[in-house]
Parts: C-alpha cells; sequence; structure tokens
DNA sequence: TGTTGGATCAACT
DNA sequence: GTTGATCCAACAC
C-alpha cells in the first residue's frame, strides 16, 4: 500500500497533455460537511490555449474563463446546456489559459453519497460523464476557482498505475476534432461515451 | 434587450 | 439514432 500523496502545484504547472495524461489513475478528493467523497479518474481531456478552437478561452479572456488565466492548480467549473456542470483543473503557468476537463471516473468513497443526489440511481453509473460526476460530488458554480493544493477539494496520488491509457478525439465538439487529446483507461466500464469507434467493447470468448 | 448555441445526459424510437 | 430538458455566456443590435 503506498502512502497518500497530495498533487501539488508543480504537478499542474506543466504542459496540459502531460497533466491531463497523468491524472488518469489519481484520485479525486472532495471534503464536504457530508463526509468525504473520492474517485479514480478514468478519463479526462487537455484544452490548450487560445489557438484550441474548442477552449473556452479560444474567444479570449473573459469574465467566464477568467480562472483558465491563472496559475495551475485551480478549479475551473462551468455551467453547460441549462442542466450540468463541468470540472476543469487548470494548467500551465499563470497567463497561458489551458485545463484538463475531468470526464469520468471510479467512485471510491462516499458512494451513498453520490448516489443520494439522484432521484433514481437505479443501475446506473453515477461518475460517467463530466456533468453526472459534477452531479454525485455535488459541484457547482461555488467551487469555481478552487485551490486544488488546499484541503476541500484536491488530488491525490496513491500509487495506482493504470495498466494502459489510449487517446482519442474529444467528446462533445464540433472545432479541431482532430486533436486527440483525450485520454483514458482502457478497458475501464467507468468511462464516458464511446467517441465513434475508438473505444469499442471488445468481447473475447 | 434579444438571440443563439453549447466540453451533456437520459429516455425515447 | 434522435430528442427534450433547460439556462447562461457571448455577441448582435
Amino acid at each position: 500500500m503506498t502512502s497518500c500523496v497530495k498533487l501539488d502545484r508543480s504537478f499542474y504547472c506543466r504542459p496540459t497533455l502531460k497533466v491531463a495524461r497523468e491524472l488518469i489513475g489519481k484520485f479525486l478528493i472532495y471534503d464536504t460537511g457530508r463526509g468525504r467523497l473520492a474517485a479514480r479518474l478514468v478519463e479526462a481531456e487537455a484544452y490548450i490555449g487560445e489557438d484550441d478552437p474548442a477552449c473556452h478561452a479560444a474567444v479570449g479572456r473573459t469574465g467566464r474563463n477568467a480562472v483558465m488565466y491563472g496559475p495551475g492548480g485551480f478549479s475551473y467549473i462551468y455551467f453547460i446546456y441549462g442542466m450540468y456542470y463541468c470540472l476543469n483543473v487548470v494548467t500551465e503557468s499563470q497567463g497561458f489559459p489551458a485545463a484538463v476537463l475531468i470526464r469520468a471516473a471510479e467512485p471510491i468513497e462516499g458512494i451513498e453519497v453520490m448516489r443520494s443526489r439522484y432521484e433514481n440511481p437505479g443501475r446506473n453509473l453515477l461518475t460517467n460523464g463530466p456533468g453526472k460526476l459534477c452531479k454525485a460530488f455535488g459541484l457547482s458554480r461555488g467551487q469555481n476557482g478552487i485551490d486544488l493544493t488546499g484541503q476541500k477539494l484536491y488530488f491525490e496520488d496513491r500509487g495506482y498505475k493504470p495498466e494502459m491509457i489510449e487517446l482519442s478525439e474529444r467528446v462533445g465538439i464540433k472545432k479541431a476534432i482532430d486533436r486527440k487529446w483525450r485520454f483514458f483507461e482502457s478497458f475501464s466500464p467507468y468511462v464516458s461515451v464511446t467517441p465513434g469507434k475508438r473505444n469499442k467493447v471488445r468481447h473475447e470468448s
């Protein structure tokens, strides 16, 4: 058993593709009044700079995306489609807008709390999609701009090493789909919807 | 002040 | 494969 090491500023203030890849297998921790939530990341996407047409910073600096222009290691949470929030972690150094979208994870601790956020959890996976992950964790506008090296919301290395990481085009965007900036753990049942044929389920035997 | 489209999800057919 | 739910940020006027 390896000890838990909180990721520090130097982890985030690096090239975004590197951060996105290395976030796979790390644990997202959220300490709330309702207890501690933890989930192991299986899927993430990179959004890099004003030259990336799919990045929110493509339109330049605005009130909405301002936190992306700050230093790495802060949360960027935005509202979308009238119903969902998405959690990102800001990367790179101050002045360069980039972030990693946290898309899917495997629930580890506080699963009952996550389940309780759903009206009808059924057999649905709780965190296999960026909107669902935020819903399960109870993340919304109020958690935008949080310092991820603090005590409430952060990432931890627990020594888990993904066996295999694949990459594909990013999900749900129409611009710059040639950039294969989505990373996900191969064969994980906790990844979100499959883009194209790249993530097809394979049946042996 | 009004319009438009979006880094989504679930429930349909 | 398609659609409805639902709302805010950005931009046009």
